[in-house]
DNA sequence: ATTATAATGAGAACACATTATCAATAAAGC
DNA sequence: GCTTTATTGATAATGTGTTCTCATTATAAT
């Protein structure tokens, strides 16, 4: 990674824009805008690279593929909507959890994923437009 | 379902006795003492029927595929060891966790995942024989 | 502008966990 | 014991996400 090219841009800033962890075909959707053509090969080489020089973070959660955030935020935790799917950061954490693990473990990190409803499907059914276009969960509304 | 076989009995038999989530494959080998010639498709096919019925529960973990747990114990969370891999039950929880989402969205459920040290790993490499057969994580000690 | 070569786009290829196929086996009722 | 048919074992096939291939394009230094 040599050369600052057009899609390159388009991908860092589509996530850092994103302000929530995205899917590589989130990223793909919303960097299109400013690179037009742009590939998911093209994506995947981007991603894996920005995150192998630390400017990227994969976020691994409970039966999901990694969606892609800023390295540089700090510990954080995630939110995962069950009307549209989409995951946001949470910016508070239980803190200390030694306590709860039995005696002689140790605990050296935590992952905690809350679900629910965010704001734009709260009371309702799914919020249409909430997903990715490529987003095909028939309990979702499009 | 509907026969008894000694091979359903013996993948029940291996989560029941195991007290802690285990991949099909881990399932394969430990109901393989009990069913000489047990394939893994008969793993699979009986993992996914007693999930069905009830009797079983899927546990997915970031990053990783599904395990398989009793149905029928309560609330709970889980530990994952760095040294050997294995996941261990966490019966305790840091309870309501509303107050951590931002305003406008609800929290209905959670899913915490802690990482550190198991108590055969504790203060040393992983220990040997902890990986199931399977497992080739170079990190581990076989 | 010319040049060297890093990066891209399109699609093939891959890895992996999981599911389907189908002939052979073995429960369970008679 | 005999019969019916649910279940099994072996393996092929599938699906999904990700990576590779390679001819083409475009960046950046000269």
């Amino acid at each position: 990674m040599e050369r600052n090219t057009r899609q390159r841009t388009a991908i860092r800033e589509a996530i850092s824009t994103a302000a929530r962890p995205l899917l590589p075909h989130e990223v793909l959707a919303a960097a299109q805008a400013a690179a037009p053509g742009l590939s998911i090969a093209t994506v995947y080489r981007n991603l894996k690279a920005l995150v192998d020089e630390g400017q990227l973070r994969a976020v691994m959660l409970p039966g999901e593929s990694a969606r892609f955030e800023l390295a540089d935020v700090g510990h954080h935790h995630h939110f995962q909507c069950r009307g549209c799917g989409r995951v946001f950061e949470v910016h508070a954490c239980p803190g200390d959890l030694q306590g709860l693990a039995p005696p002689g473990f140790s605990v050296e990190d935590h992952d905690l994923t809350l679900y629910g409803r965010c704001r734009d499907c709260a009371g309702g059914p799914p919020a249409a437009g909430s997903c990715s276009p490529a987003c095909n969960d028939p309990a979702h509304r499009h």
